[in-house]
RNA sequence: GGCGAGGUAGCUCAAUGGCAGAGCAACGGACUCAUAAGCCGUGGGUUGUGGGUUCAAGUCCCACCCUCGCCA
């Protein structure tokens, strides 16, 4: 039975470029985990974003002195690219700045008007009339009313660890242009979140059985010790959301209110491009759709507490407002598998710092399959895992080329010189033939139940073992002796471990799918396993904005045991992988910092 | 500061309260199809620290230390 599954994965802001740590964090096992979906036939939607609005990106554009448009689509456009090279496949992937997302996001907030889970308060908030505009309050800084230290942020002092309250701050500067801000009383919508905890943690509870212990403790465990307080979801800003309220269209939603709902909009705005506008409800009402958010752990909270309360609290009354139909709700998140933070050679990540391995800085000089390899087998699931370059070339040189890359290659090779490209007939096979058959075809159940559960990487270690049994079955049939003394026994454990191969290739696939994808031509398939990735360009109301979309058509693979067939024409293999030399260490260590 | 998660072999990680394990690195061996890759074998531990519960604790309880995250 074909399942609708919605892969939601974070919306990375537009005022940075994605690193590994990104990668690894979300974009990564959101894509691992649609591809395995895909391969087993069900129904996949995978989207996400650029976050464009807030106040970072409007202060970046200052900085550079361009127009803040331009500054949000250079990003955008570099996400695109990544994406591209990197093989991660968004049915959409989109931006918060469009008119859809605007219509989508006004709605959310309707609706929760409307069901009494908004009110208004006047409240001080520090503004810099040398910007002409309201400042977050982390970019206020001045001296600490409790320890007295300078450099403290107005909303939390680093040398007492203390959280402050904004307004009490003392000598206040602005940290983009040094003015002094001063307090000026403006009025916000709050999102009465206590009214909504009772729903919150019932939510919690109920998937408290296979969410994570990391996102259960930083969720469910948090709103039962401290509660849930009302949060405001307006800002002082022109860079954003107009609030759809008369008398409120100078002021836009707060970005953390609506960037999450791109989890909703960007699949309506797929269904338009897709010429089926009502395609979204299959994720979005269908009751029986399933939908995943892979995110990093700082946004663990956003996640589980306050996006599932934005979709509770609107309720009916989206619908009603956006289509004009009664009694239908939203789909609530299934699991939150958030992932833990990488760190880089044992420092945490710092970009400002150069602390970091940016994506398409490295794809300039490696391979896409190598690093989803490394970014999978060391992926922070349950802790903080370290990216260091001598464990990078280790695994790369130990794993990924000598265990599986080898074998491919040492068998086909083998296989290519000695049946003049045919694929051999191997007759009736031995008790051992099957046996190894066996063990590889165990793993469609096993690595595919790993990556449904969202292990990915005891997933992909199980793959790599089932590599490293057909190089066992291998040694001991030794087919290069068998050869020279009985061919027929010889083209048994070829046609076998071909075979076996095959059906590796399915299984790694989610993982490494460029690298299958060659594998899967050398094999003489002449469909591919995986469709098609293209940008776009979308009008709308608000303009022109690119889109990166997956089209399915052309993919013939699936999550299931090889069918090879004997005397089939088959390629000289080419190696699949790079073997790095031990040199690349020190170079990478010294282009950081 | 409050809350949350983590700390296991040199490295990276596993272990429903039931004999502490795997991969890599290190060391030894036989083989040659393969990117000198693969295969077989060996050594390696005060499970952050100190208490407690239990026939039995990496696992449960208490205190503390360290790392990271959040403070909505």
């Amino acid at each position: 039975m074909s399942e609708n599954i919605l892969v939601a994965i974070a919306w990375p802001y537009a005022n940075a470029e994605i690193h590994v740590g990104n990668i690894t964090g979300s974009h990564l096992p959101g894509d691992i985990f649609a591809r395995y979906h895909r391969l087993k036939g069900n129904r996949v939607l995978m989207v996400s974003g650029t976050d464009s609005h807030g106040t970072p990106v409007t202060l970046k554009a200052d900085a550079l002195n361009k127009p803040v448009e331009e500054v949000y689509k250079e990003y955008h456009n570099g996400f695109l690219d990544l994406f591209q090279q990197l093989g991660i496949t968004y049915d959409l992937f989109t931006t918060t700045h469009t008119a859809n997302h605007f219509r989508v996001s006004q709605s959310i907030f309707l609706a929760l008007k409307k069901n009494g889970f908004l009110y208004t308060e006047i409240r001080p908030q520090w503004y810099s009339s040398a910007a002409g505009r309201f400042l977050p309050d982390r970019y206020i800084e001045g001296t600490c009313y409790i320890c007295g230290t300078d450099g403290a942020r107005s909303d939390q002092c680093d040398a007492c660890g203390n959280v402050l309250e904004p307004e009490k701050l003392l000598n206040p500067i602005s940290k983009s242009d040094g003015s002094t801000p001063e307090l000026r009383d403006t009025e916000h919508f709050y999102l009465d979140l206590s009214k909504l905890e009772p729903k919150v943690a019932d939510f919690l509870r109920a998937r408290r059985a296979y969410m994570r212990d990391t996102v259960l403790g930083e969720s469910l465990g948090k709103i039962e010790s401290e509660g849930l307080k009302p949060r405001p979801i307006t800002r002082d800003l022109d860079w954003g959301i107009p609030v759809p309220v008369d008398g409120w269209e100078e002021k836009c939603l707060y970005v953390w209110f609506e960037a999450v709902i791109g989890y909703l909009s960007a699949p309506v705005e797929w269904s338009q491009i897709v010429d089926q506008p009502e395609a979204w409800r299959d994720w979005w009402i269908n009751p029986e759709a399933k939908a995943f958010y892979f995110i990093g752990k700082d946004n663990i909270f956003f996640h589980t507490a306050l996006w599932p309360a934005e979709l509770m609290g609107a309720g009916e009354q989206f619908m009603q407002i956006f289509a004009e139909e009664d009694h239908q709700t939203l789909k609530l998140p299934f699991d939150v598998p958030a992932n833990q933070f990488m760190n880089m050679e044992a420092k945490k990540i710092s970009g400002s710092r150069n602390w970091a391995v940016w994506g398409r800085d490295f794809l300039s000089r490696y391979d896409p399959d190598a690093l989803r390899y490394y970014l999978t087998i060391n992926m922070p699931e349950n802790r903080d895992t370290d990216w260091s370059w001598s464990d990078f070339h280790a695994r790369n040189n130990n794993e990924l080329v000598a265990t599986w890359g080898n074998l491919a290659n040492r068998v086909l090779s083998l296989a290519h010189k000695h049946w003049e490209g045919h694929i051999p007939d191997p007759g009736e096979l031995r008790p051992a033939d099957h046996e190894i058959i066996a063990t590889v075809e165990a793993g469609f159940e096993s690595v595919g139940d790993l990556i449904a559960s969202v292990k990915l990487r005891a997933a992909l270690s199980e793959a790599i073992r089932l590599a490293s049994e057909a190089n066992k079955y291998l040694d001991t049939q030794a087919p290069w002796f068998e050869i020279k003394t009985d061919k027929a026994a010889a083209a048994k454990t070829i046609y076998t471990a071909m075979r076996v191969i095959d059906s590796l290739k399915v299984l790694l696939a989610p993982f490494i799918p460029f690298t299958s994808e060659r594998l899967h031509a050398y094999l003489g398939y002449t469909e591919p396993l995986f469709g098609q990735q293209v940008v776009e360009n979308v009008q709308d109301a608000l303009g022109e904005h690119t889109g990166l979309r997956y089209l399915p058509d052309k993919a013939s693979g699936h999550w299931q045991p090889s069918q090879l067939q004997p005397g089939k024409a088959f390629q000289k293999p080419e190696p699949l992988f790079k073997k790095l030399d031990v040199s690349i260490i020190d170079e990478e260590r010294a282009r950081m910092g």
